[in-house]
DNA sequence: ACAGGATCCTGGGGGC
DNA sequence: TGCCCCCAGGATCCTG
């Protein structure tokens, strides 16, 4: 569910809750993992730790303490939230931590695609993004790197912008999103990308995202801010989910395609299908 | 190198 | 009401 924007909205809901705190109690709710297993040693180099900084990278969610960081990804259904401990728990609320102002951390995620993990160091946080190839962020995208990345690509765009090793950060409402942004067809291959099309999209994605983090990111059904309040980003999508409905642009229906293993939403009209070039195609013969 | 499928899970929606 | 099938914001692994 989450992506770049419904990360940040959490980092940023999360970070004036928790920063200064103490966790004082570090409570496991269920005896299920998550992606990664919890491991029994975790608790006590959490427990009395002081939260000194929650920063974002990627869809990652970094809470830094004086001694160590709790790093946590919210999967597809995962929820971060702060509440107060007479709160009931939501069902598959897998931990709270209580902290020092009488408040509580919760994490939920039913579908347990999430992950909560503690590193001792920054190192080792640092070993974990490089372990799964984490590329830059779209905001410090440069523009020459991004230019070279595409050009040594046959890859669909689309598998391009969900590859996190490329540019961090993007999903697949947000790729659909940028893409008719960029006016660029999704099946197009990054390396037949022409120099004005790499350079919209690259803008196109950083509009985007800015436009939906001021929305407080799209909640397609699960997702929350760390405040437990939905994002409202989901009625300004252009075409994700809108198969079917008018172009906002252009009236023509949106269409939906399975594409790199995604629902893929895109308009034929604005976004026109790459001319296939082959040896016997009218358009590629001489003359 | 890349596409496509299966996998890890739960839950909601549609069709019958 | 139930049942069955498909789908879902992610990421990884395997096959061809």
């Amino acid at each position: 569910m989450p992506e770049l924007p419904e990360v940040e909205t959490v980092v940023r809901d999360l970070r004036p809750k928790l920063t200064g705190r103490r966790l004082v109690v570090v409570r496991r709710l269920t005896a299920v993992d998550l992606r990664q297993p919890w491991n029994v040693l975790w608790p006590p180099r959490l427990t009395g730790r002081l939260v000194s900084a929650v920063r974002r990278r990627g869809k990652w969610i970094v809470v830094e303490l004086d001694r160590g960081f709790l790093v946590i990804h919210l999967g597809m259904t995962g929820q971060l939230v702060v509440k107060p401990p007479d709160t009931p728990f939501a069902d598959h609320t897998h931990f709270a931590f209580d902290l020092d102002d009488g408040q509580q951390l919760r994490f939920r995620d039913s579908r347990r695609f999430g992950l909560v993990s503690y590193y001792p160091d920054e190192a080792a946080v640092q070993a974990l993004f490089d372990e799964t190839g984490l590329g830059p962020e779209p905001f410090e995208l440069d523009a020459g790197g991004w230019r070279t990345a595409l050009a040594g690509t046959a890859r669909a765009i689309k598998a391009v912008l969900l590859d996190q090793s490329v540019v961090a950060g993007v999903g697949n409402i947000y790729a659909d999103e940028a893409l008719f942004e960029a006016k660029i067809h999704p099946s197009s291959r990054g390396c037949d990308l022409t120099r004005p099309q790499a350079e919209r999209l690259r803008k196109a994605i950083v509009t985007v995202l800015q436009r939906a983090i001021e929305h407080g990111g799209s909640t397609i059904r699960d997702y929350v801010g760390g405040d437990g309040q939905a994002g409202t980003f989901q009625a300004e999508l252009r075409v994700y989910g809108r198969d079917g409905e008018p172009c906002r642009r252009c009236r023509t229906p949106v269409a939906v395609v399975r594409l790199a293993g995604r629902s893929t939403h895109f308009c034929p009209t604005c976004q026109p299908a790459p001319v296939a070039v082959t040896p016997s195609s009218p358009e590629a013969a001489p003359g």
